[in-house]
RNA sequence: GUGGGGAUGCCGGAGUGGCCAAACGGGCUGGACUUAAGAUCCAGUGGCAUCUUUGCCUACGGGGGUUCGAAUCCUCCUCCCCACACCA
């Protein structure tokens, strides 16, 4: 029998089409169900049977859910914005927008072909300006709430795209899109999302929906939430450069024997000194005529000197004036100015004249722009004049004003004290580092810190004694790609700085490593060699100290990294370290150095790339007013057509485009060139559908909150960390603007299964291995196809495409048209009025469920016996193309129409079923008279006694009387399990459920 | 390494305590139809025995266990796939 499968349909697709039986009004009292496959790049060579496949997983349930008379939203939409399109047209030698217009239209004409049933008057394409812009709008509303954010980092750039990539898009150090080309790192000044601030809810709500648990994991793990402490940690900074302290005027007399001092070895100066001068250089310099000054001679000795970048300058008194002058004078550039009772005029009378011609100077409010740091030290008890005078350098210069307690006029005499702390501390700017860690019970068996080699603030810790070697090590990992970075061991180099244990005062030194995570926690960690792997490989590596302080293992050979009770651990030795976890946490926070914290690996998300089929982010550079947004009402910010391709991001070529005036100003400035990744675009489209065309909002809430979220998603695994945790942050983030009160977009997603082609391999266009589904639908019918690959595995496996097992299922179609001519229309058997019934209860529940496989094989199962019984009613045929035509649609349209039916199938309601009907399988419907029929078919003359093994939940039903009373013999019961039972022959293991045995005595 | 999923007949793949030598399909074998092929239809498809009935043996990656009873539960092992991969 030939079947014209092209002629029925193209009849059905044009009626069904006609009639807008899958057009979806927005008010329809029924409940709603939203079906959605993940919609596609439009690529220019179409789209195979792998894509239709995917689109028919998703049409068979949308189908399904229309005839159990559901208002069902099935749309379809085109994700033609990015950077495959854009490479295409280039290789292809056209415009983006020319070319994807052909590819959608391509697109939309091979899916129309494939019966699916979209409402096609929903549908979208991102490439559309009417759609950017409200990717423009939602930008825009991410700047103004502090989400979307620019900043300077090191980025994935990948060489072949010529464009940033987000950490999502890197696997394995490799572009997600070109396997071979490596990862480099830049760095770049990018805009950001500010996913982050979603991170807790994103990985929280992950428990509230229904997904494959697989896609949750990755997506769990991708977040990356754990439990910790954070512990502050002070970090003596690296020094370098050098000090130089200037001392005041010497004025006290000469004679006294306990208040003189030169005035270069005031005590706290030799403290100082002495304190720090193997870790930096220390000058005091003994100015000429100290008692007598004189500008000019105190700035040749002074320049004398090396001052430079990394000088800290400490002024004393008259000695500050002198640094405020000097610096005015000359700008140079220094790390630190440190004034310590600065005087801006004299204050003894019997002072020499000449001091007062050194104050004479005027201060100069620009010189705080060359330092970095100014400090005044000051005190309750000083010289009126020189306390006004601190006040006065403050007002001028600015920086930290600090007032001590009697310190008089930092001299000897009067401050009661050799040493100052104070100063030593804002010499040294010993930092504070936030570690984070999990393991805060180990924090006793801390040997060594280790901080990330690509971490920003990493000069700050390395002391010029080890610059040379961690310039060396530094440099020897640049040359390393982000890929052999994973590879490569776990190296380090001494930073020569050394970190405070706050929890015993250790001082443990600081390490520069090549494995430490820069911007995961604050890109310094702990290491406890004794209790943790990579850490003893590290501290073994480098002859660090390997400290015990969990008992349990053998550290001498291996990390011990289970529990235990803690030694080395001073008050909380002894104490089990699950508990140590929290005591020590609780400890380190009553002292305020350290609190339970929540960290995430999941880093904000970077959006801009630097090509040109993308959405333009709406922001305007301004010289004077910086990063402007574009106003609203000028939206969209179009793409400019006329743009050159080739090296470097296309719209810098279009000068009219980026040149405009700034929105705040009206000065020159330039626009963004840097476009959005795509991602963007899927990360709302499912929401558009809902209110397509509407040009006066993203969309109208009270639609949207009519048909979202989406019940039912269909799409690859592939984008579980990428796509759908995007929108998921999308959907939170709008809902938080207001615009609707759901804050997950998928109520349950589903994966499909990927269709290979015969050889079991991926097809492609480049094996030339692709199916199509035109050439398909030519010889077997789109609905053969349909079946056969619903028939194969459920959807969500990997199934192979077969020409061979294709004639299987259009054997078997065939044979329905056949059964279908040749079927004597009368009324059922009583068999075949139980299958239909029990088939249509089940493959009610297998569409529901994406178990396609399932309902192909009841739907045969119920052919086989319409068949076989040559005869049926008419309502158990037109039942059957119910059940059928969901998988196959057209010819079940085509047959439901030669019953003399004027309605659609696909319209018609599911039908139901009436579980009464269904046969109940023989289960013990007469277990006794079972017995009896087996017993005397055995029985011998001399059997005394009979034994019957029964299952333990017949027991029940076995009516001992009766059987005795049939075969005329003593009768004995026995359950199966029961260990007190007679059983010679070990009979009772032969029995089964309604099948017991027997043994005769 | 971590997390997830697997391993069933010639093949794809059901089955998740008893009705399982294992659904359904493919393939293969035989038969019907045909001059023949294709298509279609029927039957068979672990082994041995047997008159249909039926019995026994060997089988669901490998070992061990729980149970009256295991493809199914537990445990260890082997192998395969997928994802994340130095996250402290």
């Amino acid at each position: 029998m030939e079947i014209n499968f092209k002629g029925i349909e193209k009849k059905w697709q044009k009626r069904w089409a006609e009639a807008k039986i899958f057009e979806t009004g927005d008010d329809d009292p029924r409940e709603k169900f939203y079906v959605l496959e993940m919609f596609p790049y439009p690529s220019g060579s179409g789209l195979h049977m792998g894509h239709a496949w995917n689109y028919t997983i998703g049409d068979i349930l949308a189908r399904f859910k229309i005839m159990s008379g559901f208002n069902v939203i099935h749309p379809m939409g085109y994700d033609a914005l990015g950077l495959p399109a854009e490479n295409a047209a280039i290789e292809a030698g056209e415009h983006p927008e020319d070319y994807n217009k052909k590819s959608i239209a391509n697109y939309i004409k091979q899916q129309k072909a494939l019966g699916l049933s979209y409402d096609w008057s929903r549908m979208i394409s991102t490439d559309d300006p009417k759609f950017y812009r409200w990717d423009q709008w939602i930008f825009l509303k991410m700047f103004e709430k502090g989400l979307a954010y620019q900043k300077e980092s090191a980025v994935n750039w990948c060489p072949e795209c010529n464009t940033v990539l987000a950490n999502e898009q890197v696997h394995d150090g490799n572009c997600w899109r070109h396997e071979d080309s490596s990862v480099e790192v830049k760095h770049l000044k990018q805009w950001f999302f500010k996913i982050t601030d979603y991170a807790d809810e994103l990985y929280e709500g992950l428990n509230d929906i229904d997904w494959p648990e697989t896609t949750k994991t990755m997506q769990r793990n991708w977040i990356g939430k754990s439990y910790g402490t954070e512990i502050m940690l002070e970090v003596e900074g690296g020094e370098k450069g050098n000090v130089v302290i200037v001392h005041g005027s010497q004025f006290l007399n000469a004679n006294s024997d306990k208040g003189y001092f030169e005035p270069n070895e005031q005590p706290w100066m030799l403290w100082i000194k002495n304190k720090i001068e193997d870790r930096i250089k220390v000058d005091i310099p003994l100015m000429p005529n100290y008692n007598n000054p004189v500008y000019e001679d105190w700035k040749n000795e002074f320049e004398k000197l090396g001052v430079n970048e990394n000088t800290i300058l400490i002024g004393h008194s008259l000695g500050c004036a002198f640094l405020v002058r000097w610096l005015g004078e000359t700008k140079t550039k220094i790390k630190k100015l440190i004034l310590i009772a600065p005087a801006k005029k004299c204050v003894l009378k019997y002072y020499n004249e000449k001091a007062e011609v050194f104050y004479d100077f005027k201060i100069d409010k620009d010189i705080k722009k060359n330092i970095s740091e100014i400090i005044i030290f000051t005190t309750n008890n000083d010289y009126e004049e020189i306390m006004q005078g601190s006040k006065l350098y403050n007002e001028e210069l600015g920086g930290e004003l600090i007032e001590l307690k009697n310190h008089g006029h930092f001299i000897k005499k009067h401050m009661g004290t050799n040493e100052f702390p104070e100063l030593l501390d804002k010499i040294i700017g010993s930092q504070t580092w936030p570690i984070f860690t999990t393991r805060p019970d180990t924090l006793f068996g801390v040997t060594f810190m280790v901080v990330s080699a690509q971490h920003q603030k990493l000069m700050d810790l390395v002391k010029d004694s080890e610059r040379e070697k961690v310039e060396e090590f530094l440099k020897g990992l640049g040359s390393v790609s982000e890929k052999e970075l994973g590879d490569m061991e776990k190296k380090g180099v001494f930073s020569g700085s050394y970190a405070v244990n706050p929890i015993n005062g250790e001082r443990i030194p600081v390490y520069v490593g090549n494995f430490v995570v820069a911007d995961y926690g604050s890109g310094m960690v702990m290491g406890v060699p004794a209790h943790d792997k990579r850490d003893f490989e590290f501290a073994r590596k480098y002859g660090i100290d390997v400290k015990e302080v969990v008992k349990g293992g053998d550290i001498s050979k291996e990390a011990y990294v289970d529990s235990g009770d803690l030694v080395n651990s001073g008050d909380f030795n002894g104490m089990n370290n699950n508990e140590a976890k929290e005591r020590i946490t609780q400890h380190l926070e009553s002292k305020g150095l350290g609190k339970k914290v929540v960290n995430f690996k999941l880093r904000d998300w970077g959006i801009s790339r630097q090509r040109y089929w993308g959405t333009p982010i709406p922001i305007i550079h301004c010289k004077d007013c910086g990063a402007v947004p574009v106003p609203e009402d000028e939206f969209p910010v179009k793409l400019p057509r006329k743009v050159k391709f080739g090296d470097g991001n296309p719209l810098l070529t279009n000068e009219k485009w980026v040149n405009v005036k700034c929105p705040k100003c009206g000065k020159k400035a330039k626009r963004e060139t840097d476009t959005m990744d795509t991602f963007v675009n899927s990360s709302w489209y499912f929401l558009r559908f809902c209110d397509p065309n509407n040009d006066e909002s993203i969309f109208d809430s009270e639609k949207v909150k009519s048909w979202c979220p989406v019940d039912r998603y269909v799409g690859g695994q592939e984008h579980a960390c990428m796509h759908l945790i995007y929108s998921r942050f999308y959907v939170k983030f709008l809902r938080d603007l207001g615009m609707f009160d759901f804050g997950e977009p998928f109520a349950s997603l589903f994966h499909q299964g990927m269709l290979h082609a015969e050889d079991g391999s991926k097809m492609s266009k480049s094996k030339g291995n692709v199916v199509l589904p035109e050439s398909v639908s030519d010889k077997y019918g789109i609905d053969t196809a349909r079946f056969f690959l619903s028939s194969l595995a459920s959807p969500d496996k990997d199934i192979d495409w077969s020409e061979r097992g294709i004639i299987g299922s259009l054997r078997f179609v065939k044979r329905i048209f056949g059964v279908f001519d040749s079927v004597k229309i009368d009324k059922d058997s009583a068999k075949l009025e139980s299958k239909v019934n029990e088939v249509v209860r089940n493959v009610s529940k297998y569409y529901d469920e994406f178990l396609y496989r399932k309902a192909t094989i009841e739907i045969r199962e119920l052919f086989d016996l319409i068949a076989s019984e040559k005869e049926a009613s008419m309502d158990t045929l037109e039942k059957f193309l119910k059940l059928l035509s969901p998988i196959c649609p057209h010819i079940s349209e085509e047959l439901w129409e030669k019953l003399g039916n004027k309605v659609f199938v696909s319209d018609f309601s599911w039908p139901e079923f009436d579980e009464s009907k269904i046969e109940k399988k023989s289960e013990m419907m007469d277990l006794n008279g079972k017995i009896i029929e087996r017993v005397k078919g055995i029985l011998k003359k001399g059997t005394k006694k009979v034994y019957v093994y029964v299952m333990p939940f017949e027991r029940e039903g076995v009516d001992v009387g009766r059987i005795g009373a049939e075969i005329e013999r003593e009768v004995e019961v026995f359950t199966v399990n029961d260990s007190e039972k007679i059983d010679p022959k070990n009979m009772a293991k032969k029995a089964k459920p309604g099948m017991p045995s027997v043994y005769l005595e």
